[in-house]
DNA sequence: GCATAGGTTGAGAAGATTTCGCATGCATGT
DNA sequence: ACATGCATGCGAAATCTTCTCAACCTATGC
């Protein structure tokens, strides 16, 4: 992997560098990984994968938890209920995760929620700074080869 | 804590049952704490208010995850990572979590999702099953003792 | 380009969390 | 009442996550 500054990463560096937080060689591969992995991955997973990179165990769980704190990854939830995450997506982009593989396809939403926030700050008194909205389906592939879980999901 | 059946643990009975799955008392006491508690509550709190119940931890763990994989419980982010879980909420309603102190206020979508689900579908060949819209804010109480948190999210 | 200050990293230990195994217990059906 | 099949509880084991601290970078200023 060659040690270039991506675009990608170029854009998450003027993020941290605006909050005077150094974006260093880890960092930005574990942000590259999961720009580019595909997948909502576990950080086993990320970890497991970085460390041929040089990057530490330890590493892996301060920049994944740095970058969920400033809003850039966002845990997801799986059948299994690992923890995975993947790259939170700008503008009105969401992922559809596959409850099974985790495969991650995005997608944009149609309608603004700003008109719900708008709402819900003046019926709550919550100051909102984001919403989340996760589709959850079968990917193709698994369709086929539908889980033998001993429980099926109650959800349609 | 009466052991009468509540009007609530009587509706997750019936899921439950239809599915061959027993209600024991010990799930229905999970069951009832997420109805109740107000807020996305983590494993442990779960575990060291049953605790006096006669609830074991062992089996906290194990209720909890059966819930998850029906459905009946979502995992929610919090900010500061922690393993969160907060009852589903069947119909259009949705949680608007406190990312600071987790308290859950519900709300209705104005907006029927069925719609993007049914595009979606055409589109990427996913078969859906459900979706998860949270919102995230801070609770008036929590806007003033505003976190002394080292990063503030990116999200507005 | 080079030095400096301050934050970051790596390795392994320490600390938490989560799962397991097995004996016991409860409920259902015969 | 008896047998069967799960569920439960306890404690141990396995796993995951955080911490410690010396050495090392990164961004910045000269």
């Amino acid at each position: 992997m060659p040690l270039s500054i991506t675009p990608e990463a170029d854009g998450i560096s003027a993020v941290l560098i605006s909050k005077g937080i150094p974006l260093t060689r880890q960092r930005r591969l574990v942000w590259e990984y999961y720009l580019h992995v595909g997948k909502a991955a576990t950080i086993a997973e990320a970890a497991a994968d970085l460390q041929p990179a040089g990057v530490s165990q330890a590493t892996v769980y301060r920049a994944i938890a740095m970058f969920a704190e400033l809003g850039l990854l966002h845990r997801v939830q799986v059948r299994s209920g690992e923890a995975c995450y993947t790259a939170a997506l700008l503008g009105h982009r969401h992922p559809l995760v596959c409850g099974e593989c985790r495969r991650v396809v995005e997608f944009v939403g149609d309608d603004d929620l700003s008109e719900l926030q708008r709402r819900l700050e003046l019926e709550t008194g919550f100051m909102i700074y984001g919403h989340h909205l996760e589709v959850y389906g079968l990917c193709p592939q698994c369709v086929e080869k539908r889980s033998t879980s001993r429980w099926s999901s109650v959800l349609r």
